[in-house]
DNA sequence: CAGGTCGCTGAGAGGGCGCTGAGAGCGGTT
DNA sequence: AACCGCTCTCAGCGCCCTCTCAGCGACCTG
């Protein structure tokens, strides 16, 4: 789980974040809140711990920032009780939680891990052909149900054909997007590949998925098969 | 919305039972820990208020004791100031919220909406792979009932893969997310870890939770193996 | 029907990838 | 200082994946 720390205070930076390694997380911290900004607009963070009294940009801002640029992170506020900006402040700038200092550190690392709890990532969209069904994210594919094992190469062309479900790509294409570019090789893998596929998806299920178009190349039935 | 309030001081949960009531609340009330422990097993509350000093079985124990039993509701805990436990306990334990006595009547009544709210499709806290289980509150590791200890770097590996259960995640985001995202040394560490993972993990159980997927990376099976 | 082109197929060589055992470095503890 | 647990590196090895190749069959054209 990785944590971005937005903390001035070196000392205390430091102590928390060895604290956090221990306890499993990997943390990254900086010092202010520009550079807080740009880290937290450029990696993925699972959580940001954002202290609000910060040099150069304060953190009230830096989350006012992130959440315009899109970036949903979930953070937890790090507020001095008798500072000039109180709880509701950060609650109200969308803020998800927040710990006034001092604070303890058992409280962070529990308020933290129910944070990462809560922050859910979506779930992309799964590729669909007839009965046959391509996840990406999981790099999972299923056929009627059942689970269909594919190396990689093998994975790569089948994506490229569910892509373009329904239309006919040339040898040349699939050359060019499943493998290099600049392959010079013999253009019969392509061949070679369809019926590793259609040894793994078709036979098995006495259906084609597969067709070929003689001089054309190949198209991936819409129905499946 | 249903609330279990757990609590001795006979005066301090009548109040509270008349002040819940009137809100809206329906509030049941019990006065020691075994009744507690008891009601919320049997019963489906919303939200149970929980004192941690409570006569025969302290509030510690009935919450460990609950989460043991698979009872995931959210617990607010009352806490003494100056008492023995403190809120870092509390929130070990994998209570929800807690509050200091003496407490603002407004500010329960808050809080238990925030949990109520919270709590209704939350996920489980416990991550669960088949006999696998994770819970990330305590930090604790369980294979069919039996607890694995794991070091510091296996239980962020495990974690990883189980808040990915299914997903076949490479060895770079691995890298990235268990270990220092700039991390730059042998890739091989995966792979290692990945080993020792199996040999606590697998081989005691003759079961294999931890798949290869060859050229693409690793994937927790849903099922546990 | 003959000839040519295109795609299909089975076999096999080579290399890359993941697995494994051993051990060094390091920080913490006794 | 000696020991121990954790982390990470390294090198060897075996297997799977990738790609090549050559022969064969299918289809089209004249």
């Amino acid at each position: 789980m990785r944590v971005l720390m937005v903390e001035d205070e070196e000392r205390l930076a430091e102590t928390v974040r060895r604290g956090l390694s221990d306890a499993g997380f990997v943390v990254e911290v900086v010092h202010n809140g520009e550079d807080g900004l740009w880290a937290a607009s450029e990696h993925n963070y699972d959580v940001i711990v954002l202290d609000i009294m910060l040099p150069r940009v304060n953190g009230y801002k830096v989350l006012e920032q992130l959440r315009e640029r899109g970036v949903w992170t979930p953070v937890l506020m790090l507020t001095a009780k008798d500072g000039e900006y109180d709880q509701t402040d950060a609650f109200d700038l969308g803020a998800d939680d927040y710990l006034t200092k001092p604070f303890s550190f058992l409280v962070l690392v529990a308020r933290l891990r129910a944070l990462i709890r809560r922050g859910g990532p979506e779930r992309p969209v799964v590729l669909v052909a007839g009965d046959l069904t391509l996840d990406p994210a999981r790099r999972r594919v299923e056929r009627a149900g059942r689970e269909v094992t594919l190396t990689p190469r093998e994975y790569g062309l089948l994506e490229f054909l569910m892509r373009h479900r329904g239309d006919t790509v040339s040898k040349g294409e699939i050359l060019e997007s499943v493998w290099d570019p600049a392959f010079d090789g013999d253009p019969n893998v392509v061949e070679v590949y369809i019926r590793y596929l259609r040894l793994k998806l078709d036979a098995p299920f006495g259906r084609r998925a597969i067709e070929t178009v003689r001089g054309m190349g190949y198209r991936l039935d819409p129905d499946g098969g």
